[in-house]
DNA sequence: TCGAGAATTAGCCATATATCTAAATGGACG
DNA sequence: CGTCCATTTAGATATATGGCTAATTCTCGA
């Protein structure tokens, strides 16, 4: 996991409410983009950071390009979180984050 | 919490790394500046960001200022996460057993 | 193959951010 | 007091970021 592109990733607001739309299932660009006052091609900048992040995965399906939270990141992130405030009484967690 | 304040606080490697430095104790501004390449002004805006984002908390200390980490946010930070990730009922129907 | 729809890429601009140097503040101590 | 030391504040600057419009790509269906 690249945690600085992750931290920056969920440093804006727009990319936090996405992934919580995401949260609730696969969504399309533009069903994303219409819950939001921003035009589509800034949503797509939006997403183009979060897929470089790894924090969304996506896939055509047709003319829709459908994006999907990829979870598998939470648990690195846990673990990045640990590593800053985790009062760690030697050893309590081995897995170090990078950086 | 001021969501957005502690997303951006963390978006920075140099302030990630002096809340790692502040997880070990608690340390004085200079203590921390020596740490990195960087001039104290700089390091003490760093400790603003982070001060503002009550990520840590300052005292005086005679001549010195020292700081030290705010783990009550910790338990925040999580649960802003999970709101973000953490698959909620509508969510661990749709996309079951995905990765 | 052509046109329409969905989304991205390209290019531009304004604001935010991280850094620096220089100056100011606040305490300690002779 | 006066000076030193630690740190912050002020002000300047370069880069990064997020937004827009216009143009391009890609797919579908007549």
């Amino acid at each position: 996991m690249r945690i600085n592109e992750v931290m920056k990733a969920l440093a804006d607001p727009t990319r936090r409410e996405i992934l919580r739309l995401l949260n609730e299932g696969e969504k399309s660009a533009g069903e994303l983009a219409e819950r939001f006052a921003i035009t589509a091609p800034s949503m797509s900048h939006h997403f183009s950071v979060l897929k470089a992040a790894d924090l969304i995965r996506s896939r055509r399906a047709g003319q829709q390009i459908l994006y999907a939270l990829n979870t598998t990141v939470f648990e690195d992130l846990m673990s990045l979180l640990f590593d800053l405030f985790g009062r760690t009484e030697a050893g309590m967690h081995e897995k170090e984050g990078e950086q």
